[in-house]
DNA sequence: CCTAGCCATCGATCGATGTCAGTATCTACC
DNA sequence: GGTAGATACTGACATCGATCGATGGCTAGG
C-alpha cells in the first residue's frame, strides 16, 4: 500500500478492532513520523512564520546531507504531513494541520472525544 | 537510547525546536507504534473488558506466531504503553492510557492545549 | 544558451527490524 | 519431581530504511 492510500485511513486505534488494512495504513503515516529526522523537520517547519520554510533553511539545522533531508520531506509530503510549494528557485513546504490532527486522533482513547 | 528511556521524553514536537535527543526519543516511541501487528494489539487489548488480555487470547485473532507476538508485546511493554501482570498460568497486559495520552499530546499543534 | 544555485533522483552501503522454527523457562497440578 | 500448557528467549533469515556521494533536472538572470 502506498503512502498516500494509508494517510486517508485514520480511524481510531483504540475504539474498535483494527483489521489488517487499516493498521498496516496507520502503521505507515505512523512511520513516517518515527524518524528523528523528520520529527525535527516538522518542528522546525511548524516554528517558522506562516508554518512553511523551503529546503535551504532546513539543511544546515538539522545536520544532514541535503539528499537525506530532501528524502526525508517526500516521505512527510508523501504521508500528507506536508505540502509542497514552488517560488522560483526555492521549493517551500507547509505543515498540514489537519493531517497532523488526524494522526493525533488515531490515538484517541474511547472515551476522548475529538478536538480541534 | 533505551526504548524506556525514549519513552520519557514526549514534549510536543510542534511548539519548540526539538532538539537531537528530544526527536530520537520521541521517534523511538513512535516506532513502538508504527506497525501494523502492535497497533493491532493496541486495538484488541483496548477493546476488551478492563482494557486487558492475556496472551492466549490475541495470537489467534493477529495471525501472527505466538513468538512473533511475545516480540511484539515485548516492544510495546518497553515502551510503556503496556503493562505486564503474571496470573497463574496467564500473563496479562493492559494499556497504559496515561502513555498513549503522552504519546498523543507530543502531536498538539501549538494553538492546542492539553485535554484528557 | 550559459552559468550558477537549488533541489530531486540514483545507486550503494549497512544497520535495524519483522518473522518464525526451535528451544528454554515457568506455573499449576497431580 | 514429572507432566502439560502457556509464554519468553535464541538464532537465522529476509527485507526495509536511513544515509550519503555523485549526478541530473529545473529556475533565474545575464
Amino acid at each position: 500500500m502506498s503512502i498516500k492510500q494509508a494517510a486517508r485511513r485514520c480511524a481510531p486505534v483504540l475504539h474498535a478492532r483494527l483489521g489488517r488494512d487499516d493498521a498496516e495504513a496507520l502503521a505507515t503515516a505512523f512511520k513516517a513520523i518515527a524518524d528523528p529526522g523528520r520529527l525535527r523537520l516538522l518542528s522546525f517547519i511548524a516554528g517558522q512564520p506562516g508554518a512553511e520554510a523551503c529546503v535551504c533553511n532546513l539543511v544546515r539545522p538539522l545536520g544532514l546531507a541535503q539528499p537525506t533531508v530532501s528524502h526525508h520531506l517526500r516521505v512527510l509530503t508523501e504521508a500528507g504531513l506536508l505540502a509542497r510549494e514552488r517560488r522560483g528557485t526555492w521549493m517551500f513546504y507547509r505543515l498540514v494541520p489537519e493531517r497532523v490532527g488526524a494522526l493525533r486522533q488515531a490515538l484517541a482513547l474511547p472515551s476522548e472525544k475529538p478536538s480541534a
